[in-house]
DNA sequence: CTATTGTTCACCCATTTAGTGTACTTTAGG
DNA sequence: CCTAAAGTACACTAAATGGGTGAACAATAG
C-alpha cells in the first residue's frame, strides 16, 4: 500500500527540475546532492520519467535533465505510474490470473476496491507540481 | 501501492463471515473452501483480524469464526490495517527515519502525499461489509 | 580527441511475501 | 477423563521484490 523509495526519489526529481527556470538544463549530480538521492539510483530511475515523456534528458558534457512539460501539467499520477506502473490497489483489478477465485464475476471485495481505487488515480491526478514550487 | 494477498484473503473472509446469520460460528475450512484461500495461510491471518477486535474464535469442537461486530460497523480500513499495520502511503509518513532528507520540514512531497494518503483512509473507512452483503 | 554527461544491462544482497511443518492448546461429547 | 475436532504459536522456506552497485557503452561540447 505504499509508494517505493524509487518513487519517493523521482517525485523529489520532478519537483526540483519544476522550480528551476524554464528550459535550464539540470544534472544529475545537483538532483543527487540536494535531493539526497543516492547518484547512481537516480541515474537508474530517470529513463523511466523520460519514456513517461514526463523529462528530457541531454547527453554529453553540458547535459542534463530538464522537465518536458509545464509544472501544472504533470501529476502525481504521471510519476507514480511512470516508476511502478499502472496503480493496483489489489493485483487482481489489473490481473484476473491472480485472484485465486479467478475473477469470480460478482466479487464485491473487488468491485468496492475499485471503486477505491478509482478514488485514490483522481486524487493523485489532483495534485501537480505547479502547487508545490512554492 | 497494493495491498498484499493476506489483506485480500481476510476481505474475503470478513465479507464471507458478514454473510452468514447473525451469531453464526463458521469453521475456518468452510471459509478455506468456498473464497478458495489457502487453509493454513487463512489460519495464520486470522489472529491478526482477532486482535484489531473484528472477528471472535471459538476453540476446540464445534469452533470456528464470527464477526465481533455489525458488518456495518467494519471498515475495509479496519481490515487493511489489521493485517498490514498502518497505511502509509510513502515510509517517511509514519517514520521520519525514512526520508533521506530526515524529514526537511518543508517537504512538499510529504506534505501532497499526506493529503492524498487521507482521503485514502477516508475511502477505505467509508467501504463496511453491510453494503456487500446483496 | 577527450572529458563529461547520460544509458544499458547485468548483477547482488536484504527484506518481504506467501506459504508450509510441527507441536501445542482448547473444548464438546461420549 | 479420553479423544477427536477445532484454532494457536513458532519456526522455517522458496520465490519475488526492493534498493542498490559495476562495468561497458553512447553522445556531445569544446
Amino acid at each position: 500500500m505504499t509508494i517505493n523509495q524509487a518513487t519517493d526519489y523521482a517525485l523529489r526529481a520532478v519537483l526540483y527540475l519544476a522550480r528551476q527556470p524554464q528550459g535550464e538544463v539540470t544534472e544529475a549530480q545537483a538532483i543527487s546532492g540536494q535531493e539526497v538521492i543516492p547518484m547512481r539510483f537516480l541515474l537508474k530511475i530517470m529513463p523511466s520519467l523520460i519514456k513517461a515523456g514526463i523529462v528530457k534528458s541531454f547527453r554529453g558534457v553540458g547535459g542534463g535533465y530538464a522537465l518536458a512539460k509545464a509544472p501544472g501539467e504533470v501529476s502525481f499520477l504521471d510519476v507514480v505510474e511512470a516508476v511502478e506502473g499502472p496503480i493496483a490497489l489489489n493485483r487482481c483489478l489489473n490481473d484476473y490470473a491472480f485472484c485465486s477465485k479467478k475473477g469470480a464475476p460478482n466479487c464485491q471485495i473487488h468491485q468496492a476496491l475499485a471503486d477505491v481505487q478509482a478514488k485514490l488515480k483522481a486524487e493523485l491526478q489532483g495534485h501537480n507540481f505547479a502547487e508545490l514550487i512554492n
